[in-house]
Order: C-alpha cells, then structure tokens, then sequence
DNA sequence: ATAGATGGTGAACCACAGTTCATCTTATTC
DNA sequence: GAATAAGATGAACTGTGGTTCACCATCTAT
C-alpha cells in the first residue's frame, strides 16, 4: 500500500526548512504571521507551503505537534534522572519550570493552536509526555513528596494556564504560587 | 466648559442597547463577532456603532471597562462581610472562585482584551478593585491565614491564568491546586 | 541524455470584517 | 409646527490575508 515513489531530495528539504521557519515567525510575531512572511522567512513561495501544508491551520497543527514532541523528550529525559537516583519532587517541579520558561518562546504556538482548530497531529508524542509525567508522580508520590490526589491531568491543567505572557519575574511567582498545590511540603517564604 | 447641549434620548438609549448587545454577543461567540452582528443585536445600524465607538477596540474596552467594575463592586461586597465578621481568607477563595466561575460568560471579554489593544477605559474601577483585594489580604495575613508574602498582584497573576475555557470540574480542581500557595494552611485532600 | 512526473513559483483571486459617508430621520428648541 | 442640528441608516468601499492555479523548473528513473 506505498507504491508511491520516495519524495524528492528538496521536497524533504524544503518541509524542513519551512516548519522551522513557521515556528521561528510564529514564535517572533505571534500567530496572526502572514503565510506569504512564513515563506519569505523560509526562502520558498508562498505555493510551496501550500503544496506541503493544505492550509495554515495544517502548517500550525504541525509546529505544535514538533512542540509537544519537544516537551515529550524533556519529560522522558527527566524520568531518566529520577531513574538514575534524582528526586521526583524535584524533576516535576523542575521540568514545570522549564516547560513554563520554553513557553515564552512557544507562547504564540499555544495562542495559535486556540485561534486555530489545532488539532493533535501526533497522538503519540502527547501519549509519550504524560506516560512519563504519569511516573514522574508515582515515584514522588510513593517518597510521599507529592500529594497523593495529583493526577497528570493536574499537571495538563497547570500547563494550560502557565502565564506565558508574562514577565519572567512574574513567571517565577507562579510557579512559587502553584508547586504548593502539588506537593505535601508546607508553603515556605519565598520570593 | 459644558456648553454643548445634553445628549439626545434616543442616543443614550442606543448607546445603552449597544454595550449591551456587545457585552452578549462577545461572551456567546468570542471577540470575533463582527460588528455588523452586535449592531444586529442592539437592532441598530452598524453605523450607529461608528457614531458612539471610533473603533471596534474602543467598543471592545468599553466592555471590559463594565466587567471590571463589576469586578470591583465583588470585591467590596467581599470586604464588607469580612468588616462585618466573615472570615478573610474564606472570603478571599470565594472571590476568587466567584470569578473564575463568571469567566466562564466573560472569558472571550478576556480574549477580546488582548486582541485588540484593550485600554483601560476607567483606571478609578481597577483602582476599586485593587484597594479591596489589598484589605481582604491584609485582614487574612493579620488573621494568621494568608501567607504574608501574597500580595494584590499574586491575585491578579492567577485571574489572568485562570482556566476560563475549561469545564467547571476542571475549574474547580484549579482553584483547590492555588489555594494552598495562598494559605498557610497545609494542603488537605480534596476533589 | 531524456522523458515525465513531482515540486516550485507568485500574480491574481476571493471572502471577510472593519470602516466610511451621502442621505434620510427624528429629537429638541423657539 | 417649523427650523435645525444631532443622530441613524446601510450600501459601498477598502485593506488584509488566506488560498488557488496555470505555468515553469527540477529531480529521478531509465
């Protein structure tokens, strides 16, 4: 069922090239990017987005999809650390902090993928992320850090809401504010 | 320096319908709505719109301008109860609640806000508001229940990012994970 | 080297939403 | 009840931005 004969050299080339540019122009300028910047950005006509990406909804779909692919890897990678010995608390909150900091970055993914009807381009990478956040909280929770009624969907939830928009300053308040909610410790002065 | 002669009685009854209809339209359809729907709504003209509000950005803040003092009068009604004997911190959650729950209607005023350059139309209302919430904290930390380091702009920071577009199960939830960073109280199981 | 399809180009197209304005209506004033 | 200015109307205008498509270029298989 794939007779199809393998895409040619630059066609590969060219997608690369305008899935980074696309997330670069997003990320810069916010959703509301013209294609016709996009593919300036990405030193191609505006008909080759086209040929790749049926329509700007698609092209987002697929930035977002690299984003979460990102964020999985981070996950998995701070699973490893807990493996290896680190404390889960500590990689949960840490990996909330970063996903919270790569976010200013991506914030205009996230806007664009509500302006859009973004769809879920791979279910597999988002199934990778909350597979390993999902250990991340067993783990914490059986040292008894985290409190036991934390359920990914909490962590989901709190990512929906981090204040990307927001000045780093403020950023790190939240995080402040929020990481009580998840962990057992009582509230320390901070900040 | 008020010679101009008093408004015309269909005009303050047009500008009336206008807010109105906009207020409605904007938290039942999105800040998307065209103008040409609101005007429909208020059954005006749209060039109605144009004679009361330059702009749609100027309508728009109008909008917000009437949800901030609504806010603001929340907020108050808060503090009186706490003056009259209600506990600040339970007061302080409820208001909060309270407002995460009515951004359910007003969550695309929010959205609206920030896509257009949204100006705050009536600082004296953000003012209002402010002053209460500062009481409502004070009150709390004197009482022993609210962290002393919160501050009005904590509160601020977590309206901006409450979960207006979740279901309210999902809200609910959010609120029991920020509390915790606001109080001293230890985390207590729950939802 | 050549054929033929795959991919690239970009000017033009189109739909939509905000905005304008010449004209008509209506409230107010004397 | 005129006269007049304030307000209302809505068809038309405009600019923007996504999308198309007829044509050209380039890669790949033979």
């Amino acid at each position: 069922m794939t007779p199809a004969r393998a895409p040619r050299a630059d066609a590969v080339r060219n997608r690369k090239k305008i899935l980074a540019a696309a997330g670069e122009q997003i990320t810069a300028h916010g959703p509301e990017v013209g294609m016709d910047e996009i593919a300036a950005a990405a030193g191609v006509a505006v008909g080759t987005l086209y040929r790749h990406f049926p329509t700007k909804t698609d092209l987002v779909a697929a930035v977002v999809a690299a984003y979460i692919a990102r964020v999985a890897d981070d996950a998995e990678t701070a699973l490893g650390r807990v493996e290896a010995g680190a404390h889960a608390v500590d990689e949960l909150t840490a990996f909330l902090r970063r996903v919270v900091e790569a976010s200013v970055t991506d914030r205009a993914v996230k806007a664009a993928a509500q302006t859009l009807g973004a769809e879920p381009g791979d279910r597999a990478d988002e199934d990778r992320a909350g597979a390993a956040v999902a250990a991340l909280i067993q783990v914490g929770q059986a040292d008894g850090d985290i409190h036991p009624d934390v359920t990914v969907s909490d962590i989901y939830l709190l990512f929906s809401t981090a204040p990307t928009d927001q000045p780093p300053a403020a950023r790190a308040r939240w995080l402040a504010l929020v990481t009580p909610g998840l962990t057992t410790r009582t509230r320390e002065a901070g900040n």
